[in-house]
DNA sequence: CGGTAATATAAGGCTTGCCTAAACAATTTC
DNA sequence: GAAATTGTTTAGGCAAGCCTTATATTACCG
């Protein structure tokens, strides 16, 4: 046994999996088959692996109920999610890169990326809040991720925003882009619709978005 | 057997560890105990692996002779050399770091970048020539690394040069840039003193500088 | 030319992380 | 409440990379 808390990437990659499961509003504890879909690994190895953590304290393992981060569990998890999204936002903003690939791209680089340098690179970009597809930067000091996603599905008429993120399959995010709809720019919704589409106006064009793309369109802080 | 030129992590730090000794002066075949040393395992396991690389086509092995690197196998170590250089320059042209963490974390995140995400990293980075330590960054179509490197040691009198970059201990590079000594700068060399000393003029200091700190300190091209 | 020292190889082991198969326990569902 | 589904555990395996020990083989030097 070497350094008490060295995590290898397999070990990040379930407690990531945990901690987006989370963040992406299945309650606790999370089944072991849920995790072990995401993984795309057999319910049996991630049995094993859930219990391998449960023993050094990164999860709290409850047998046909599920798995959940204890706080040290969710440290590690927040810190390479941190990143994961910085590499994201440096990949897809300076690079240039396709935002799918960009999150490829990152789940390599997170496992190899020492806190200081996610500080840095963090500084780098400007402490910029959320990744490429609007996914919250956890603080560099291990916090809690914070404040929770706000999209375009949440807002009533007369009402003036930032888009922050595009959170959409390529195809989709292509054609947003073509029709201005690209993040850091501004918009006002006009009305809403019976069907929770939005119509929006932007830089004076006027379109008509469905519930779909409006649930994928993420907002900055107003 | 997957992909045909999928190369494992420690694939690479073999093919990359005969190509930089290749690079530093060592002629070929690189004796297998060289390249056990460099990278801290037995005798035994670079034999194994050697072997293994030779199988594959990356190298030729000439048993009690060493190994040298086949085509295939140098575009293999050239595009990771790239690879990492490239990072070496954002850690520490970018983010700061130090020369030698940059150089550290630059040797994880080589072993996880695409040739084309590394295309958009040098053109990021405005496509530097050397990295960080002043080590030729081979071009992106995988050529073979070009012209030799040129330190502050060739130079002869009253001569007129841009530092690129500076190889020396992280002591050593603080003192020299205490002095005023960083890449970027221009000198003058006033003379060379007998024992392959030179005395150099920097913003109208000068300096005597040894031959171990002399051979240090890579040159931009003329 | 012979002997020492370096190098090669064979054999067997360890760890990590994954797999399948099969037995068993709990939870749902009817 | 019994059956069907889902989840757990045990057991046995595999591949990659590393290790050590022990036994060849070759190279170099006097």
């Amino acid at each position: 046994m070497q350094d008490l808390d060295a995590t290898s990437e397999a070990e990040e990659m379930y407690l990531i999996t945990i901690a987006t499961a989370i963040e992406d509003g299945y309650d606790e504890p999370v089944p072991i088959s849920l995790i072990a879909g995401k993984l795309g690994v057999s319910g049996v190895s991630a049995n094993q692996m859930v219990r391998k953590l449960a023993t050094r304290g990164y999860v709290g393992y409850e047998p046909y109920r599920g798995v959940s981060l204890t706080p040290s569990g969710n440290a590690v998890a927040a810190s390479i999610l941190r990143s994961r999204r910085l590499w994201g936002v440096f990949l897809a903003d300076r690079l240039g890169l396709g935002a799918a690939r960009a999150d490829e791209i990152a789940c390599d680089l997170e496992h190899v990326t020492p806190e200081d340098v996610a500080d840095l690179l963090s500084d780098f970009l400007g402490d910029p809040m959320a990744g490429p597809r609007g996914r919250v930067i956890p603080a560099g000091d291990g916090a809690a991720p914070t404040a929770p996603i706000e999209t375009l599905s949440d807002l009533p008429a007369a009402t003036r925003r930032t888009i922050a993120a595009i959170d959409l399959p390529d195809s989709v995010t292509a054609f947003l882009n073509e029709q201005g709809i690209v993040p850091g720019i501004s918009f006002e919704v006009l009305g809403v619709g019976s069907r929770g589409n939005r119509l929006v106006s932007i830089d004076g064009d006027c379109l008509d978005l469905g519930p779909e793309i409006t649930d994928g369109i993420i907002l900055e802080a107003p």
